[in-house]
DNA sequence: TCTGGGGTCCTAGGACCC
DNA sequence: TCTGGGGTCCTAGGACCC
């Protein structure tokens, strides 16, 4: 028999501000930008909630549903840092720790009973010790399904601990609206909706096979899910088995729609050299490149294109998403958002070809160098703005790899 | 309501190969 | 020629999560 705990920050951007602004504490705040905007709310405190405002809702709707509250832009790197601070309170718990996200965890508790004492006694502690070497509230879920244990801590908030013992799983689910499920969201609560499917309790009396024909694989896993069981998607893998990413990505919106093509195209620089960036820290070479481009009536497109080799370096991405830009940008309609994704990544340098390797990590390694200097500078010192003009081209032409110049 | 940014996973069709 | 059956890769889109 499994002990999982799920520890899940309260209102964790909030808090964290307030830690670095102690007038904030006890107002309504939303974090995500200014209320003229164009942003959702990355997070809002509970005073804030009390007026119906939450994340993931355009920050112009929280002003008018909360015009008094206090509006602070995010602060990335603070999070990073805190939710960096939290994996290690974390890791005097339990040896497999697994961040699932920037506020929450999974915790394998099993076997730490003869250290820890018993569940609840060791989230309690969890519980203090989080407060002092961070100043964070959590909350946590003990379960022996990791899935129960993450709505359990859901259940708990704010500040709170609850353990559904074993065997009660299903008891403890079947009053609970179907959206509760990690999975089911907006789209699934209709279909289920309409089938007269509310609670999970009316799920787990379904038949399995009607689920899994009306909804496939996914129907398959609800049904598990409904019992209390970790199926379908991430609980399939155990916990602490982390892999690195499986894509990276940067996309930009634009505060007001553009059709300025030379406004278009530097931002694909800059998304390619933040992209490209991201993947040479991973030690990554992607084979696939995407392009997303979102007009102003919000419709969405993406193209991707594969190369065979891979890159990590600026201007080969650049060129291809380029490519793809223009083969694809309905010319003169306004543009709201454009994104770079890269994915699927190639197999190691060792099966490649030495000579070609070879000037590729030494691209690799002079871009390394850049990056440390926009550590050190800031992102303008060293840009691909040449490219914009046109030099890129043609020097591109003299020497295919694109490589420094020999001496 | 006028809708961010970074991800994961799933589906489905078509190309291509045996 | 009126037409199989997989398997794998690529592409596009969408649901969902924080």
């Amino acid at each position: 028999m499994k002990t999982y705990f799920h520890v899940d920050m309260d209102a964790f951007f909030v808090s964290v501000e307030e830690l670095f602004d102690p007038s904030l504490k006890g107002k309504p705040v939303v974090v995500g930008g200014r209320p003229n905007e164009r942003g959702v709310v990355s997070a809002a405190s509970y005073a804030a909630r009390k007026f119906g405002v939450h994340s993931a809702m355009p920050l112009r709707t929280a002003y008018q549903r909360c015009p008094q509250a206090v509006f602070v832009d995010g602060h990335p790197e603070r999070y990073r840092e805190y939710s960096h601070k939290v994996y290690e309170v974390l890791c005097e718990f339990s040896p497999v720790v697994e961040m699932a996200s920037i506020d929450e965890a999974y915790l394998d508790m099993t076997g730490t009973e003869r250290l820890l004492g018993p569940p609840l006694r060791a989230a309690h502690r969890l519980h203090q010790r989080m407060k002092e070497q961070t100043g964070l509230n959590c909350s946590i879920g003990i379960s022996a399904s990791r899935m129960v244990a993450k709505i359990g801590s859901d259940q708990a908030k704010p500040n709170g601990v609850l353990w559904v013992i074993p065997g009660q799983e299903a008891a403890f689910l079947a009053p609970l609206d179907v959206r509760r499920v990690p999975g089911v969201g907006k789209v699934m609560e209709k279909n289920l909706h309409t089938l007269g499917i509310r609670k999970v309790g009316d799920l787990a009396r379904l038949d399995e096979d009607l689920l899994s024909q009306r909804f496939g694989k996914w129907g398959l896993a609800l049904a598990g899910k409904s019992h209390g069981l970790d199926a379908g998607g991430w609980f399939d893998s155990e916990i602490g088995t982390d892999v690195g990413p499986k894509s990276i990505s940067h996309e930009h919106t634009f505060n007001e729609d553009t059709a300025d093509v030379a406004r278009l195209e530097s931002t694909l620089s800059r998304l390619c050299e933040m992209v490209g960036r991201r993947l040479r820290e991973h030690g990554l070479r992607a084979r696939t490149i995407q392009l997303k481009l979102r007009y102003s009536d919000f419709s969405t497109i993406t193209r991707a294109h594969s190369i065979p080799r891979g890159t990590g370096i600026d201007v080969e991405l650049f060129e291809e998403i380029r490519d793809l830009f223009r083969r694809n940008w309905k010319p003169g309609a306004p543009v709201r958002l454009l994104g770079v994704h890269a994915s699927s990544w190639a197999e190691s340098a060792a099966q490649l070809d030495l000579t070609g390797e070879e000037r590729r990590e030494k691209w690799s390694r002079a871009l390394e160098a850049a990056d440390k200097l926009r550590d050190r500078f800031g992102d303008s010192v060293v840009s691909l703005a040449a490219s914009l003009r046109g030099d890129f081209r043609e020097r591109a032409h003299e020497n295919p790899a694109g490589l420094p110049g020999k001496k």
